[in-house]
DNA sequence: ATGAAAGCGCTAACAA
DNA sequence: TTGTTAGCGCTTTCAT
């Protein structure tokens, strides 16, 4: 391989370029370049001329050249602005991003992970974003101050928002769940089944999940909602487990539980068995979301099935519509989820 | 298709480029390359003029070209090659990603988090990175069988392993924790505390991690070992249950246990609870890895804090001595882990 | 089917 | 301090 140095061909430690291929496979820089894009339009022999010249030469393309060349990248970016810890504690974040990866693969592109984890690195995420890395971009949303939005907004960067984002409505596009629908489904369901006292640890209020869900188990209740049997979590575990605990102190005779995701159903049902409460028997726990915390908990938890896939590959769709400019006004897309009774309540 | 001709200075709808930068704002194209990256050297009253240009067209620099010309992209691979579900679950990953990307900031360079789930992936992953979109890679494996290694020790992309690459344990740099010595220190403080039979559930044992911690645990016991008291996991919580449920079945006397994990242990705790066994006045339990898990188990564990945050620091540092051309020959580097008691042993 | 040549937008060396 | 110019490596017409 670096044996080329002495030849008269190439220069020492360069990495290989398509001008050194050309000259060794006795071509032209054109005919290199057809052949590595699909080798079509070219006779059979002068293809592997090329061939063995590229692997002779331990030759691969330069990135930032096509590129440039091109004028697009063939990389998206899956952006989760997530403060801090909880980075990769939400498990759908796992099925979106192996649901773009495979999607995208099919048509030869790349995902790229990216996060921000406080306003400086959401800023500098910014830079990053429009200024030609990636040809779109997905957006996980968590906190509703999104100084990213306005930014992106403004860039003419073509980009798709994971869940409604609270502001933007109607300016942007995003896909997203019907969260008072589906919490409305799994509390009717609940409310169904015991007569006592319901209660719910809901989603922080500041989201549009948390606030939906919230809606749909107060209109699945109706006058058997009580201002009083609500805490504020914030999907957290631990969070789960201190609203019922303060629940559980204020109403010792709760005998139902709406908690809007598993992972704090999980911590819920921790703090009922701390109480000596037998679940179902003595208080009936409904979760959201059937995450892997909703077969690993004991009883397992009935919950709420969010089409992730659907929604990842319909998000994929609309962002590629954007990219090759099909389409120029937002588009929204709401999916409904479907109920899985397991045995917790 | 390059219509600029027309107007005196902005084109219909094409991005701006630095030279319409330059002649808008009537300096030459050097010196608006000067301002973009740094401004010095330049004239303050020019340089505000550059900048009022910039602002003026809504410029921004294009990547693809920059980096053509640098020869270099500024952006570092952090790859996480899991297979299918895990991606998101280990919770050491997010804060390697975090220290990462705030490390990487520091020099105005960005992370790209990227996996790969399956083997085809994974050889699509290894096109990207040895094509030139990154200057190097920051790779985090969990299976042995790794395709990925050779591959991207035949191409000339610097890169650095997260954990003992077993196999390639001298060919490559890589940074570690000392599992054995870790394991032995825990397992030796849960050996002082009780008497009568401990056992373990390991990690998978095709990994450097697994198969080191079953080591320091072998060793910590020494002819109290037995065995018929190991029990293979996965990691996940799931085996950390299903491997204490056979372990208890074979030896209902069980007084003490080793668990790899601290995610493991929270199944293991779940387990003995289910089994009727008190932790710790029954059974004594020790985890590993001090992750989130470990405070929000019941009781709290008792367990291995692990130096991640310098873990990550150190190998930026190894894989920036490497891009630098600084060093040549592989680095490896070893860090130990602390104790942390609580009450869970 | 193939070679030649004109960019893609930027950086950096070189003059001035 | 500043403008000019020569690449960076590739894609893509345009002839042939």
């Amino acid at each position: 391989m670096s044996t080329s140095a002495q030849e008269g061909a190439a220069s020492p430690r360069r990495r290989p370029t398509i001008d050194d291929v050309a000259r060794l496979a006795g071509v032209g820089r054109g005919t290199v370049s057809r052949v590595i894009n699909g080798g079509h339009n070219v006779r059979p022999a002068v293809r592997d001329a090329v061939n063995e010249a590229i692997d002779a030469l331990g030759y691969s393309v330069n990135q930032s050249a096509r590129n440039l060349a091109r004028g697009h990248t063939g990389s998206i970016a899956f952006v989760i602005s997530e403060r801090q810890e909880r980075l990769f504690e939400d498990p759908n974040f796992g099925l979106f991003a192996r649901t773009f990866s495979r999607q995208l693969r099919h048509s030869g592109r790349h995902l790229l992970i990216t996060s921000a984890g406080d306003e400086e690195e959401e800023h500098f995420l910014g830079d990053y974003l429009t200024v030609g890395h990636v040809d779109g971009a997905l957006l996980a949303l968590t906190h509703d101050e999104e100084p990213l939005l306005p930014r992106l907004q403004a860039s003419k960067l073509p980009f798709v928002v994971l869940g409604k984002p609270l502001g933007f409505e109607k300016a942007l596009s995003w896909v997203a769940i019907d969260d008072e629908n589906a919490a409305f489904t799994v509390a009717s369901f609940l409310a169904g089944k015991v007569e006592g006292a319901i209660g719910t640890v809901t989603g922080p209020l500041q989201t549009s999940s948390g606030l939906e869900r919230l809606d749909g188990f107060r209109r699945a209740l109706g006058d058997r909602y009580r201002p009083d049997l609500v805490a504020t979590g914030d999907w957290s575990l631990h969070s789960g487990r201190q609203g019922t605990e303060m629940l559980l102190r204020n109403h010792p005779g709760l005998r139902g539980l709406f908690i809007a995701s598993d992972l704090m159903a999980v911590g819920a049902i921790g703090a009922l068995r701390a109480a000596g409460r037998r679940v179902p028997e003595d208080v009936a726990v409904v979760g959201f979301d059937d995450s892997a915390a909703a077969t690993m908990a004991e009883p397992e938890l009935t919950t709420i099935r969010n089409p992730i896939e659907r929604l990842a590959i319909e998000a994929l769709r609309i962002l590629d519509d954007q990219i090759a400019g099909r389409v120029r006004s937002p588009v929204q897309l709401v999916l409904g989820s479907e109920l899985v009774v397991r045995s917790s309540a």
